[in-house]
DNA sequence: GATGAATGAGCGTTCATTCAT
DNA sequence: TATGAATGAACGCTCATTCAT
């Protein structure tokens, strides 16, 4: 079950795939396995079971995620900045990879409480990098200082999400990206108090 | 199929807790024949199939969300007295029912994609009642009259749902209610512009 | 569970129309009741089960073949006669209700063979009334003294009976009646010896 | 779903023994697959579904009669001598197979009307080679020159299959081998006009 | 007699996982 | 390591029959 080999990689790619392509529930671990060129019970060598894949490929994708806000923070200036860079960011790497966007905001979702339970468990780091920002800001005087650090993230996030899952389920049809100015400036207008 | 039938009420409510309390896939129709007190076949003199059954749920359970809002705007004053009691109605009608919140935040967006296609018909009705509020706000000059309705209504319809899902994910261990002060101002500013 | 009221003959007219049109398993109780104009549970004032309406169909249906077979007998004064005025008759009937057709060469034989072991029990009265026009030749010299009378019967039943079958197969795409002297021929012929 | 692996032949076997033995609409797939020897799912390796599997069957058994009949036709002399080959053929193969002839002569008369088309299909073989040897003996002046080949056809046809179906239903009581010089005798009286 | 809402047993099929090769 | 044939548990839905009105 190394996660290092070139297979294990192999697997969770054509797991995004075979996902966006088919949807959760169409997804077989047959077909995943066709989409990787490795037989079915190849996948059981690298992945204890179903659910495992699926875990994994949010894993493996959302570590971009948290490596680029990691980068970010580091480079960024002031917290205005950090949060615009974040959010940029965000939605560049969702609109450049359309079965990628389709899988964490709508096929992922399908999955189990279980599953769902372990995905935040994954996201959180992402979240807690977010709040880092928040509570600068709040320190600096950028943000609004009383304002509940739980609520204002969730704000943020929510927003964030729901922008590009409406997006997901109108099929791409707009530009993604456009929107990105005008929800940096709600928010921030929010988070300014 | 007479949806105005006692029993009919009987098997929606009695679906809420099924799923609630088993989870999407392990609400079999035969827990949820048994929870409504109905034989299995009863079920399907009043729905379809297990789809519409679900289907049912959210629309019968969001109507009271549609209705209500509905009332909210017709008796508000202004559109920052709307959107708050918007809020308010929102947060209150899932804090009061830990079933529903269940089955509304996690269990319902495990279906398919068709069945959440229709869902989303439903919640069309809903997000056009905020649209409402948000243009009156903005015609008034209660918001910001430059920013993009769309992406506004994400931010709050984002936000709300966000704030909900993570207190359900968190197994109600804190009052929701709380929250709700704290959302309005965030929002609102954010909407000031 | 009178057998002479009006109702008992409407459905099982009813019955041969809805089986003739939906097919034998598409022939529920409830489309049966429909046709007849009746509610489902009147069906079980007038017939055990659904068991019992096939049967009864076939009986109230196969009563005409008798009929007519027994005043043939009457009139005719040869065997030969006799035997072509059946095998006409037989014919006359199907060619003139394919609803009937259908139904007794197609859909009924789709029944169990519980079902079908009743419905030749029905048939024997048939048959015997045909070894008597087969007995009374071969006393007369008018079929071969020395065939098997089971075997000749069988013969002619099978042949009757595998014409009109292809016929309802072919849907009644061409005209029944001119194969009857065709099949006159060949019988007569075989009978003789 | 490879037809010439030995568990294809092994489940449709297994399937004429269940059905067989416990009816058409008894012989469920987890029967079969539990006759076979194999576990239910084995069955859909090798077959599309159920109906696949009835129309396999006939298909595979109906071989048998089609490859002896080509022979039967290649070694025969005359066209007599190849009809009375024939006959004993078919009553022989089913009077050494009586799970065999119940289920071509009863069971699988119960499924549905798309089957019994596909089943037809299959039989359409069969009787193009009866109407070859009808026709050679048209020519050749064995039989009738002026004799309807489709309703010379039905007569053999049907009689042989009206015998065998009465045997059948009398639970294989007497010897149906008996039966062919009989039906022989009566048939080519018949045919030979 | 007549109704029709309610009942509940029964089954074909899918697919994650295993294991002999 | 890698394979892929084999496994078998699990479930939505239909429809003949009943029975309170």
């Amino acid at each position: 079950m190394n996660r290092d080999k070139p297979k294990y990689k192999q697997i969770v790619d054509a797991a995004v795939i075979a996902i966006a392509e088919n949807g959760y529930h169409q997804a077989q671990v047959s077909k995943i396995a066709k989409q990787a060129g490795v037989a079915d019970g190849t996948i059981y060598l690298y992945f204890k079971n179903k659910e495992d894949i699926l875990i994994s490929v949010f894993q493996e994708k959302m570590g971009v995620f948290v490596e680029n806000l990691t980068e970010i923070i580091q480079k960024g200036k002031t917290p205005i900045e950090k949060l615009s860079n974040m959010i940029d960011n965000h939605f560049q790497v969702l609109a450049n990879d359309h079965h990628l966007a389709t899988v964490t905001q709508l096929e992922l979702r399908q999955s189990n409480k279980d599953i769902r339970m372990k995905i935040n468990m994954i996201l959180k780091e992402y979240l807690r990098l977010l709040d880092e920002i928040l509570i600068e800001g709040m320190t600096k005087g950028d943000f609004d200082p009383t304002m509940d650090v739980r609520v204002a993230r969730q704000m943020v996030f929510g927003t964030i999400d729901e922008n590009i899952t409406t997006w997901v389920m109108n099929e791409f049809r707009y530009d993604l990206l456009e929107s990105a100015p005008k929800v940096k400036k709600l928010l921030i207008n929010g988070l300014k108090g």
